[in-house]
DNA sequence: CATATCACTTGCATTTTGCAAGTGAAGTAT
DNA sequence: ATACTTCACTTGCAAAATGCAAGTGATATG
C-alpha cells in the first residue's frame, strides 16, 4: 500500500511540510508527474490515509488532510527521516534535532498541530 | 531507495524473519519473481543496506546479511509492523505484542541477534 | 472582459514488473 | 559414477506502471 515512489513523500509533505494542495505537492522539490500524483491521492483516499474538501476561501482548489490512520503513520516517518539523516544524504537539519531532542515532544506536536487544522476545518 | 514494492519486504524479512537465502526471500509468502529479486538484492547491496558471502557448508547457496546501514532500519520497520498491525490486516500478533510490551527491548534483542549472527560468520 | 491559476485528464513513449522457461554449479541418492 | 535435485540466478517476452507534454474546464484576478 506503502510500496511505491510517492506515497511516502506526499505523506511526508503534509505531515511535516504541511503541503495541503495539488500544487504544494507539484512544488516539492521532487518532480511528480501531475497524473501520477492525481493517482496517488485517489488511492490515498481510497486506503483511508487522505481525505479531501473544497477549500471554502478559494473554490478552486481541493485541501487534502490526513485521516488519524494517515496521522499514525508519523512515527514511521520520524524514524524514516532519523534513519536518512544517519545514512542518507542530509535532510532538514532543524527538523532532525527537534526529533533527536526529544522524539515523544515531537510526535506529541505533530499531532497537536494535525487535530488544530482538522478542528479549523 | 526503499521506494518499492519489494526491497522493505526483504530487510523485514532478513530482521524479523530471519531469512538469509534466496529461496528463503522467495518462499516468503508474498511471492516476488526470480529476476526481481536478484534486481532488488544487488541494489540493496549497491546501497550498503546489505552484504553477501557464500555458505561455507553449501557451496549452491550465497548468504545475504544486513549491514549496520541494514540494521539501523529496524525503529523504522517497527513502527511500520506497529501501524500495519493497528489500521491493516493482522500480521504476527506474538511480534506485535513483543514490540508494545517493550519496543527498546525488543529493538535491544533485534539488534544483539544481528550482533550474534555476524560474529558467527 | 481577458488572462492566469488550479486541479486535474488524455495520449503516447519509456521504463519497470511479472511470468515462464531456462542454465550452470553444487549437493544428494542409488 | 551417474542420475536426479536443489540453489541462485538469467533470458525473453508480455503486461502494467510511470513519465512527459499538451490539453480542459472551472474559478479567480487585474
Amino acid at each position: 500500500m506503502l510500496g511505491d515512489r510517492w506515497s511516502l513523500l506526499i505523506i511526508r509533505d503534509m505531515m511535516l511540510r504541511g503541503s495541503r494542495t495539488f500544487k504544494e505537492f507539484l512544488d516539492s522539490y521532487e518532480r511528480i508527474a501531475t497524473n501520477i500524483l492525481a493517482d496517488r491521492l485517489r488511492k490515498l483516499i481510497s486506503y483511508g490515509v487522505i481525505t479531501t474538501e473544497p477549500d471554502p476561501t478559494d473554490g478552486r482548489k481541493r485541501i487534502y488532510l490526513l485521516t488519524e490512520k494517515g496521522i499514525a503513520l508519523a512515527p514511521v516517518m520520524t524514524e524514516m527521516v532519523l534513519w536518512a539523516a544517519d545514512h542518507e544524504e542530509t535532510g532538514n537539519q532543524a527538523l532532525v534535532r527537534l526529533m533527536r531532542e526529544d522524539k515523544e515532544k515531537f510526535l506529541a506536536g505533530v499531532r497537536r498541530r494535525w487535530a488544530e487544522s482538522r478542528s479549523r476545518e
